[in-house]
DNA sequence: ATTGGCATGTAACCAGTTACATGATTCC
DNA sequence: GGAATCATGTAACTGGTTACATGCCAAT
């Protein structure tokens, strides 16, 4: 029932399609909810089902129809009563982490790759993130913004997205460092 | 398959029965990876079965026998082997972010109940961690450590723990912040 | 010619969640 | 007397992942 809550938020910015969300739908919610594409046509389909939302078929000539869904009422309700009921505990499942624990039972070498990629990543989120935020800001400061925008939700949640990759880079440049002077040592 | 191996990473520290595991394990890899009793049951069992681990039955008197896991030569290969594949992209999925995301749709006064929530648990895990790097550094500095330490797989999982609650709480007081500012401006 | 993008979807599977059950023990 | 802790587990369900299929278009 979260995926479902996830959705509508981001039916807030106006009516997409499946795959428009599927790509990511220009980074908005994307940022804090992963979802694959066959997860979002099934609960769409769901969704439609219920009531929630309203699908419009869009017919195109050269490529496929697409279906673009929007918010109905009953769909708005539902997304202000979900801002009611107390968020679940935030679960992480890294895989990473769990190479980097068990580091020195396994390949140190491919560690190192896999954090430096993982870095890499990080950097171009990062980017992306940071784009978005000029995009958002339009020109106004942070405090304007916040002081005087009709919507702040999607601001900070992208602020979170921004601080997290941030840290991600930090992070990652320390374990970096951490392994090449235990190398370093092996070698001299 | 990855449970399997964030299980494996736990019980390099020594073993350990399904309810230690489930209680988080005095914080290791509960940091990183988060699991139900049921699943772990579960997944110890199919371990068991494929003799990645091996069970030492512990009789007790007044309170239930338990069943001790332990690493097998084939579990610390297992483990060896899963560092040199990729990691999959770290999936975030948080409900408190998708309120956020939509919160002037929503009960403003209920948000803001949650990100005060949300602080408060970062703040108590972030004091536990702490706790745990004290113990780990035992008195080294963390140069010290990185330079000296046999294992340093868990300080740098500890490590990025640590920085992510920093930044949680750092985030929900900008979002606190935020909304008083804007509820103060909505009375005047 | 073939890759890549657009756009949707089915089927089968695996992982994660929720609810419940047991039974003794210790603490308040 | 009632709740919390220890310690394991079953059953049923929901949510998430993987693999595959379709078919046309634009670009290389």
């Amino acid at each position: 029932m979260a995926l479902r809550n996830a959705i509508l938020a981001t039916l807030l910015e106006g009516e997409a399609s499946g795959y428009d969300l599927a790509k990511g739908f220009d980074g908005s919610v994307a940022n804090f909810w992963a979802a694959t594409p066959q997860q979002l046509y099934r609960e769409l389909e769901r969704m439609a089902a219920d009531g929630l939302v309203a699908a419009r078929l869009v017919e195109q000539t050269g490529r496929p129809n697409k279906r673009m869904f929007s918010l109905t009422d009953a769909g708005r309700d539902e997304l202000g009563a979900y801002t009611t009921h107390p968020p679940r505990p935030i679960v992480i499942r890294d895989e990473l982490l769990v190479a980097v624990q068990s580091m020195e039972s396994g390949d140190v070498a491919s560690v190192q790759r896999w954090v430096a990629a993982r870095q890499e990543s990080a950097r171009s989120r990062l980017t992306r993130y940071l784009r978005l935020r000029d995009r958002l800001l339009d020109g106004r400061s942070e405090a304007e913004f916040v002081a005087g925008a009709e919507r702040i939700g999607p601001y900070l949640t992208l602020a979170r997205g921004i601080s997290f990759e941030e840290e991600n880079i930090r992070w990652c440049s320390f374990v970096l460092g951490a392994i090449a002077s235990r190398l370093d040592r092996a070698v001299t």
